[in-house]
DNA sequence: GATGAATGAGTGTTCATTCAT
DNA sequence: AATGAATGAACACTCATTCAT
């Protein structure tokens, strides 16, 4: 229940031993080293069954860990996927905002936006943290919470930020994606979803779609 | 592995018109409602919990039966499930594909198209189904395969023909919707996953949403 | 419970349309069939999968009627098996015992009670019968007290006459058999079980072994 | 189907002589001992009501562990009963095999063996176990073939190849017994069965039985 | 008498969580 | 900190028995 996991803060105290820095520090790199692969395994598991039937086993074995010892990273099994999420989730918008504020033209915006979604996300492990979002989140209000705190608000305030600019500079001819800048995404979370669901009996040329939503934003035929 | 033994046959089936017998008809009418309104409860408590933690005790509780009449109507949780999504999914796209022969002029179609989706299924507890689909498909292979076989590849073909008739008649300027449909279905797809994630706390005016892609879709401003 | 079936007492009553005799003597009839049908498949089922892993279900399949037929024959479950024993076991020992009442030498009683066992147990569903006592008297005393009181003490008693018959003829040097009758049977039980644990990958010559017995019981080789 | 994750290794095995830290041989020790306890009472419960009609709660009660505890030593229901076979079975067969390797006389070898049958089965829980491998036998082909290819198949060439030296030395008149050395078992098998199912109002004198036994194999009355 | 749909107590099995070592 | 054996609540599924028709 508790979202911060319990035995990293102990680590400080106990130790009866009386060790110097050395061993210490060389633990506080084996803890964070423990944890991100706990992770690496629990995104591997939660990814392919769903939340609630991932087992901790499997995720323990995975990590190379004993079943406990999960516990003493995460306090429950459902932090533990909280904590997944947080995790990997940052780092993205980062870039895309950074793109964002170079003053470019909104067909460029649009092409690097979509590149860095097909390289960094369909491309990635954050592909499945973002299913992992979409299919599970309802039951996680603060998974939800979190991921439209941190990640869709931001995200959709860059995005009218950056066509409001383009409606300015007569680049877009309707401020409709201004409005709804959820319309820039859409064809990306499909894209997610399409993936896990279909793209094994009819896979979808993620490209070409993208290339084709950028032409239908910005009213015209894009030169690629 | 099951070893089923007791069996109602499944649905009525070929309906011979007229049966001579009172209790026949009577017990098939019971037989069918029953057996609906176990599929109701069904929807209710898998879009809830999800499949995995869906309790088949609620749903029998939810559906006035006793635990053990499920599986007089279906073999197994799974079995309910799919047959739940197999169930409900049909008949939506019937209509859709009504308005699409009488050759109308795009922008109508649209804008009845996403008409349908607000009334038919936003409004209905086809929201719940397709949200099934969408997060839980992954993991059910025959729900994808069947979703994508009955709905998605349907519905594809239809937007298709529709986009194509509008690229001829120079209703559309570009052939991207044409090759790609999923963009014009993408919007109602977030519409229905932002409802389950984020309208709690940040609802989404999905009129305006849909508005405002038809407008990109087609260059311009719509009047309403 | 009730170790009589319920409904068959009920038939004399009831019945208001006061039918004449023709139809309830074909009831009659048809009701004694149907008693017998049930009884045979519920040996079939029990012999396969012994009482407590077989299925109301299978034997009311087998019987071609409805599960809830069989509880208007046999109150439960154990009425039912224990009706089975007592159906198919008492003729055997008649005739047993009317080839002992005959002042005949042993050696011819042994080889005829051998012949009988062979051809009217082993080689019929007594044998399954047999089985089924062997297997789950433990668990029912009442089945094993009958079987006890109506058949073995009653064998015992005949082969123990034989036995003492023979002794003052002669014919056997020793009182043993007479004192443990049960040494004239066990083979043949030994026979019965083999069969059902391991006649699959090793069958047991029956003649064999049963020539060999009387031989061993009557001290000499036996000619046939 | 079983998705087992987490599993003790089984039973000891090389035993590697000298581990040597405490903890390891202490979790050894207490694994077989809580193994061996859950054996146990599997066979007090299996012996009671048969291998269906047995509740793994009850074994997990009389094991006094908890009842998913003994899927750590099992993996289900079957192995823990076909364990249960394998594991009490082997060692008096190796008892009666050292006797037969003296070249002792016949009548000397009967003797021993009905009295190690009568001390070491009958006054044990190998009397249980053998009792389950007759009645249960059949609907567990491995245990059936287990136990012939370990008990039954071993155990009949000992004694075929003792009667044949007892014929070869004149002990023996006939080769019946060589041929059959089944003869040799149905008493002791029947005293087994005769325990369970008629014992209560009928005790059998085993002892009185297996001397007369010996009296008619001999062809003679034995002193004692 | 006969049916078979409905019941619900009962049971094998799983798995998140704990805790002695 | 780490382990992994132990726990026991939870749950899918079964099947003897009932009863309305």
């Amino acid at each position: 229940m508790t979202r911060t996991s319990q035995s990293i803060a102990k680590r400080a105290g106990g130790q009866s031993h009386q060790r110097q820095k050395e061993p210490t520090r060389r633990r506080a790199v084996s803890t964070e080293v423990r944890r991100k692969s706990i992770l690496d395994a629990a995104l591997k598991v939660f990814a392919k069954h769903g939340f609630a039937a991932a087992r901790l086993d499997d995720v323990a074995a995975a990590a190379g860990v004993a079943k406990g010892t999960l516990y003493l990273y995460f306090s429950d099994k459902e932090a533990l996927f909280e904590e997944l999420v947080r995790n990997t989730v940052t780092p993205v918008l980062a870039e895309i905002s950074a793109k964002a504020e170079a003053d470019i033209p909104i067909r460029l915006f649009l092409q690097r936006l979509f590149e860095v979604f097909r390289t960094e996300v369909l491309g990635t492990e954050r592909k499945l943290i973002l299913r992992l979002v979409l299919t599970e989140g309802q039951r996680f209000p603060r998974i939800a919470e979190f991921y439209h705190r941190e990640i869709v608000s931001r995200g959709i305030k860059i995005l009218r930020k950056v066509a409001r600019r383009a409606v300015q500079h007569g680049e877009l001819s309707s401020d409709a994606v201004a409005r709804f800048p959820q319309l820039i995404m859409a064809p990306l979370l499909v894209a997610v979803l399409w993936d896990g669901l279909f793209a094994r009996f009819d896979p979808l040329d993620v490209e070409g779609l993208l290339d084709a939503h950028a032409e239908i934003l910005l009213g015209r035929k894009e030169r690629r």
